[in-house]
DNA sequence: TTTACGGTTCTACAACTATCAAAATGAGTA
DNA sequence: TACTCATTTTGATAGTTGTAGAACCGTAAA
């Protein structure tokens, strides 16, 4: 009885997993702040990933890694402009998050839980 | 040069981190469907803790662990009803989550990071 | 082509996490 | 008191995560 909100929440749960690390969330805010935001087809200015590596206290590697899972969890995309790596805010995601919390969720309420009394 | 957002966003983290299990955000989204939601002062039903035990696939002490670390993130309340244990939602930090999304942040465009250039 | 640079992959490891079983606690009830 | 039930604590274990170092890849400039 495999639900969309089921899927949806799995999606939910890796997203929360991956603004979990406090150096994630910082990539994270970085990547909004840098208004890679609000610009869907034509790409904003973006936030080079050498700026993350130089502004938080941690190896390239493991920045590497950090907006890896990123990626993976659907928050951002990432785009090469030649030698160069810049990362955009996932809108759909950012707002998907949002509505989780906005007491309209699909997931309030009805459906997923509530179903199963 | 310890911003008051610094400390928000650990605890953002903090609460991001609890909510990325599946298991505890199941638990967390049961918190809000039973409405221990939007009755500040007088509870309202609010949600068991046998009653996650019994619909989650995981057992006592693995719920209790999981309900103990919502509380630590400030995520949800927990109230002894006699024998009972009962869950409620923290109104409050559910509303901060929801504006971290929401584009008008204080993690966004400006402080922070921004302040860092 | 050689060099430099931005970024990735691989590997390893310490620290942390989720889970369970068993024992303990605590509150109501007989 | 003794018994029962709900929940917690403790202890152990398997698995995951964050991080760094070393080596690597791709692009661009000299």
């Amino acid at each position: 009885m495999h639900d969309v909100n089921v899927i949806k929440m799995k999606q939910m749960a890796k997203a929360f997993k991956a603004l979990s690390n406090p150096n994630r969330l910082q990539i994270y805010l970085e990547i909004i702040d840098q208004r890679g935001k609000r610009v869907k087809g034509q790409l904003g200015s973006g936030c080079g990933i050498s700026a993350c590596i130089r502004r938080l206290n941690i190896g390239a590697p493991t920045v590497s890694h950090h907006v890896k899972e990123l990626v993976n969890a659907d928050l951002i995309k990432v785009e090469r402009k030649g030698k160069y790596m810049t990362c955009f805010l996932n809108d759909s995601m950012y707002d998907d998050l949002g509505g989780f919390f906005d007491g309209e969720s699909l997931f309030c309420g009805k459906g997923l839980l509530s179903k199963s009394k």
